[in-house]
DNA sequence: TAAAATTAGTTGCATTATGCAACCTAAAAT
DNA sequence: ATTTTAGGTTGCATAATGCAACTAATTTTA
């Protein structure tokens, strides 16, 4: 069934896509974590379940943000990788982490915080590239099969 | 009853906050659309219901993200203001709208594309600060009663 | 000042989303 | 040839969201 939109505000619009428990957190794992299969996101410390991530999996190949394809030389293993679609998501988790970084720490005290949220606050243009840089290169390493 | 986090993970974590349909949604009525009543609120384009309307504002209360406090000379109608951390989300509502109007187009063609779209592309960074600075000044005119 | 309208909700019930545990199939590894 | 692994599905329970009707207090109107 195709996406359904409360509006046409810009705002609520990507919400009505993205505006759940699970879709950022997932491209959160593919992007962020280094995750690319079924199993990997099904062992993440978010712990999600199995049909649950089946169900997301095709809500984000729907709307164009990840792409499903076979690992090289092996037809069982499936990759889940972003397309720049999903890419261009990664102002908004950069955000949403700096968001964590400044209001959450009073009722969350164990956030992580380390060198990397050190570079995050320090400069978060250059945090975001950084990410993208590093995904396309990874990207780049992988032999694609669309 | 406390928020729970799935994880120490800062972009997690901002989601298990904000991750839901309504939450950002809410935000930006009050931020963007100038809303600021439960009415208001109701009457959007959005058509929240308003049994979720109301578990919602005591969810962003709890969270810290608004106040809830009366209208003055008013012992009626009750005004919803964005906090300083409320206020902090402009960035992410900010980089939702940029990534609706860039990837979002193609499967939802009527999504608003005026003059202030226009200004969201020229400038990000210019446009956040004049959502912050115009809501801050409305704050100023409003007699507030915490 | 009495009646009408407005604001801010609540309540009960239906539907949808999420979560859990067990199960299944095909491919890969042993 | 057998076992293990990856990627799911299925059935059922619980939680979130949605709809319509209703209430209580305040404010406006007549």
């Amino acid at each position: 069934m195709p996406q359904k939109f409360r509006c046409d505000c810009p705002f609520t619009s990507a919400l009505d896509v993205l505006g759940d428990k699970w879709m950022l957190v997932i491209v959160k794992q593919l992007l962020v974590d280094g995750m690319e299969t079924f199993k990997d996101l099904r062992a993440s410390d978010e712990a999600i379940a199995s049909n649950i991530l089946s169900a997301k999996l095709k809500l984000l190949e729907e709307a164009g943000i990840i792409s499903k394809t076979k690992k090289p030389n092996n037809k069982k293993t499936n990759l889940y990788l972003l397309t720049d679609k999903g890419l261009a998501l990664t102002p908004i988790l950069v955000e949403l982490a700096i968001w964590s970084d400044g209001h959450l720490r009073d009722i969350h005290p164990t956030i992580v915080n380390g060198e990397p949220m050190a570079l995050l606050r320090n400069d978060k243009a250059a945090f975001a590239t950084a990410l993208e840089k590093r995904y396309k290169e990874k990207l780049a390493r992988t032999k694609y099969i669309p």
